[in-house]
DNA sequence: TAACGCACCGTACAGTGTGCGGCGCTCCGC
DNA sequence: GCGGAGCGCCGCACACTGTACGGTGCGTTA
């Protein structure tokens, strides 16, 4: 409250303060707190006196457990890539199967979670941060399991999870706009409709492109995009640094 | 100046407001200060305000020209976008040397301009920008050239600047990081090494390549670790879409 | 039982985006 | 030449942000 309403008529009337109801905060808590409400409501949603109302907590009481925000969201963005597949050890269906897996997996993560690919850009890939480590190490052992050698396991892990990360990127931020219209896509696409054929005006390529998506299961097309990419990037890499010419 | 600070004693004492003194504001104006402000101080430097001082404008002025912030970012990404090379209509020396040029250009602005790809997350790639579409439209061209059809072009196109926005939002990640800390990178590297080993551990394989990259020339790693990934997408892509088997 | 440390919290501060009402300049119709 | 209208700019205000700081009480250890 600020100073010029008394909160209380005097000292004597004033609650005590009650202490220790829930369980004391913890980083983990903290986490998954911040997780959900960023699932719940985006990425301007989170504000650090919301995520201690959600814990039933003070605003700044968050402080002795992160350093600040940034740091929190670095932890989150480490505890939303904990949640992708990793690939098996030593994947019978070969590297090209256990990598498109883990492929899928991370794309679903983000779109699953979209406000992460605006926090991205700050925090990289959250270099260092225990999930990232692990399954990085895993990629690689499904690379050289395919018989790439570990400098070429590397470029291919960072070309491949570059590729994700870029088209979820766009997939990510148009799901964003969509969801604030609080419209259907179909719906959306309509009203964008007018706009864009105007954009496109001089651009006959284009236009062909809009009208022949314009009634599409953008869904869909979405997915067999992403799948038709990441083969092509595979196919590439497989030329390039599998032995024997897969 | 808040209500308990009289600015000045009497009305007479008060300046007339002087006008007029610049031209008057303009949205290519705005977005250019944007821009400059952007580029020498970064995101988190970008507040209303400041850009109106700079423009010799009270605080929100802008808003006659641009709806709110996140429109003027929009603004902002398609004129960063107006700086990648476009592809020519009809290069001789072939659609893979066009895309090739055009993808580095595209690279090169975002790490000209690192706080964009901490914005790309809300735009996606400011969807209907002229600048955006005059760059598309030409890029569909290339790969029509090199007997894509328009289809595949899209496609092609998609991965290709999925990949480059991929690549590039990690890198501008770092370099942001970077610059923050005050180092130059060498140093930076060096101090984040303890905290790396640790990270690395138990990962035999990031520990081999963490020590291997530990003195090499960064930078130039870098560029070859994108062309090295963009060859590879674009023998994937030509295998798969373009005729005759180039 | 005393003292101490640690987790938590209220308050405060400087700063944010932006709605609103008004002011002055410019221009247009007379 | 003059009156009025419209438009661009601005000061102010509001609700809200991240977080530094200085307590305050609980749990634990001496």
């Amino acid at each position: 409250m600020p100073a010029d309403k008394q909160p209380y008529p005097s000292v004597w009337a004033r609650p005590q303060r009650p202490r220790r109801e829930q369980p004391p905060l913890s980083r983990q808590q903290i986490v998954a707190a911040a997780l959900e409400l960023l699932d719940a409501e985006g990425i301007d949603a989170l504000s650090m006196r919301k995520l201690g109302t959600r814990l039933n907590a003070g605003a700044t009481s968050m402080y002795t457990h992160v350093a600040n925000k940034d740091e929190l969201l670095e932890l989150v963005v480490d505890e939303v890539y904990g949640e992708v597949e990793v690939p098996a050890a030593d994947d019978p269906a070969g590297w090209r199967a256990a990598i498109t897996r883990c492929a899928h997996s991370l794309r679903a993560a983000v779109l699953r979670h979209p406000w992460i690919v605006s926090v991205l850009g700050e925090t990289g890939v959250a270099y260092l941060g225990p999930n990232v480590m692990r399954q990085n190490e895993a990629i690689l052992a499904a690379f050289e399991q395919g018989g790439f050698t570990l400098e070429a396991a590397d470029r291919a892990l960072n070309t491949v999870v570059a590729y994700v990360i870029g088209v979820s990127t766009s997939e990510a931020a148009w799901l964003t706009t969509l969801a604030r219209s609080g419209r259907s896509e179909q719906e959306w696409v309509e009203s964008l409709w007018p706009a864009a054929e105007q954009a496109a005006q001089d651009y006959p390529r284009l236009r062909k492109l809009y009208a022949a998506q314009r009634n599409q299961n953008l869904s869909a097309t979405r997915d067999d995009d992403f799948d038709s990419g990441l083969e092509c990037i595979l196919d590439g890499l497989a030329a390039r640094f599998a032995p024997a010419g897969g």
